[in-house]
RNA sequence: GUCCCCAUCGUCUAGAGGCCUAGGACAUCGCCCUUUCACGGCGGCAACACCGGUUCGAAUCCGGUUGGGGACGCCA
């Protein structure tokens, strides 16, 4: 039998991370058995689905490299169908017409939790003789669900979980309107869609056995179900928009690589003995949902940054040169000049191990192109004295002319530290505040190798004899 | 409240009855490397929720307690 799984996001939003991680278990379940990974947009909720929600899906799959095969189904598209199939059941007895109004259901759900039961229909209209029905009501229409006996489901992560039918109400297939329901539409498609493996979130454990019971009235094959835990957030709460990142989207725009999220995304309840860092071909090959914890995982930014930060120094460095412009030209809010490119070019291999977010990698190659005079930070500055100053200007005059590599650089300073009788980080750390503002940077002669001589040579200058340019 | 699920270092996890003096990773602390900051290397701190069983032997199996989470819509 061939793998068919699908990933079935409610387009009200943005991609979630929870949801993304969903679509990469599914997504690696079906790789592995070489089966289909179809993706499926339940839109039946008119008013809160919206397209730019289905676009911001669509990005998030692509930007993570979860392909999905076919074409994407519209559940909207399909409503008139499931519908037919609901009026069938209603036909050969399987569901029955509820006049309940909505007023009715709520008034029974608040006595059913004053007197402290399980809150469900109560089965009115179940048996009653449709001739007593009022007029100029719209019914619902209820499954005619088994009240003996017990639901079992036999789910690939949590185990054999059993329910019983006692504690399952008659659901609504068919709103009064007419439309089928959720629980009703996902039977219907996952079903037409052939789909073998149902995996999602573990919040949609309970309506796995009323979905088992629309299933076996219709008389259909019930697929495997693998309920995966939720992520939590660094709080312990399932992860929302209140509390934590959620939008998938919005780690990218934090700088992070989609291959870092993956990786992290995919070590969230899952493992393959102490492996960490694991690449997607290993990934694939050794995806086991029986693997999965039970468990609900909590999402550890720190980690992801740790995560990321491997992954950028594992990266080529012509994408993080692309990713990096692209960064700073839209903090800069304009785009870099040649000059400007290049050096950036020149500094992402020295900055590489220095950054664990894209962002973060941008901020530390801003300095190189600053414009001068260079505004050191206040820890930089107090290493400017009158002392640092002095010295700063015998050493550009010293390096002149020298050869503009930081090997020879290097040896230069060495030199003229050695004939002033300091250590080389007395004459470096000035320098660095000097040619950086900062006290943290790559190698300085590195950094001076890529700024260059003139600009090397001027950046000294500048610190070596101060002028006031600040205004503000 | 009712039902369901879960339970190993702060966090993610390894662990399928003896291999466990419980391993790895992140975080954290210390040392080394070093012109700074990173990277890298070395080391430290740190966990089987509790109580009962079963067994020669339990982190691993069973029951209970406690704690945490999820679901209880004419939303998905």
């Amino acid at each position: 039998m061939s793998v068919v799984v699908r990933f079935a996001p409610s387009p009200t939003g943005y991609l979630h991370i929870g949801g993304a991680r969903t679509a990469l278990f599914n997504w690696l379940f079906a790789r592995h058995f070489g089966g289909r990974f179809c993706l499926r947009i339940e839109d039946t909720d008119r008013v809160r689905s919206t397209e730019d929600a289905t676009r911001a899906i669509i990005d998030g799959l692509q930007w993570l490299g979860l392909d999905w095969d076919g074409e994407i189904v519209h559940q909207f598209s399909r409503a008139a169908g499931h519908a037919a199939i609901a009026r069938q059941l209603l036909e050969s007895g399987g569901a029955y017409r509820c006049y309940c109004s909505p007023e009715e259901l709520a008034a029974m759900r608040e006595r059913a939790r004053a007197e402290k039961r399980s809150v469900r229909y109560d089965g009115t209209w179940r048996d009653r003789d449709p001739a007593t029905a009022p007029t100029g009501i719209a019914p619902v229409i209820r499954l005619r669900a088994p009240q003996a006996g017990a639901t079992t489901i036999r789910d690939l992560v949590q185990g054999e979980v059993t329910v019983a039918n006692a504690e399952l109400d008659d659901l609504i297939i068919l709103r009064s309107d007419g439309t089928p329901t959720y629980n009703f539409s996902v039977v219907a498609d996952d079903h037409d869609m052939a789909i073998t493996h149902v995996i999602r979130g573990d919040d949609h454990l309970n309506n796995a056995f009323r979905q088992t019971q629309i299933y076996r009235a219709l008389g259909w094959t019930v697929p495997e179900f693998a309920h995966i835990p939720l992520i939590h957030g660094p709080d312990g709460l399932k992860m929302s928009k209140r509390r934590g990142t959620v939008a998938v989207e919005s780690y990218r725009d934090m700088g992070y690589l989609p291959e870092a999220v993956r990786n992290y995304l995919m070590r969230l309840g899952w493992s393959h003995g102490d492996d960490e860092i694991i690449s997607t071909d290993d990934a694939i090959r050794w995806f086991d949902i029986a693997d999965v914890n039970r468990g609900a995982a909590r999402f550890d930014p720190a980690k992801l940054d740790s995560v990321n930060g491997h992954y950028i120094r594992l990266a080529d460095d012509a994408r993080l040169v692309m990713l990096t412009v692209g960064e700073l030209e839209k903090t800069l809010a304009r785009p870099l000049s040649a000059v400007e490119r290049e050096r950036i070019v020149l500094a992402v291999p020295g900055l590489k191990p220095r950054a664990r977010t894209i962002v973060e990698l941008a901020e530390k190659a801003a300095f190189y192109i600053a414009a001068r005079p260079i505004d050191p930070a206040p820890d930089a500055a107090k290493l400017l004295t009158d002392e640092a100053r002095g010295r700063l200007g015998a050493l550009g005059a010293s390096l002149a002319d020298a050869e503009w590599r930081a090997a020879t650089i290097e040896a230069a300073l060495r030199d003229f530290a050695a004939g002033h009788g300091l250590k080389l980080g007395a004459v470096a750390q000035p320098l660095r505040a000097a040619l950086t503002g900062s006290t943290a940077s790559p190698g300085i002669f590195e950094v001076m190798e890529v700024l260059g001589r003139d600009e090397s040579l001027g950046r000294i200058a500048d610190a070596a004899t101060p002028t006031v340019v600040k205004t503000t």
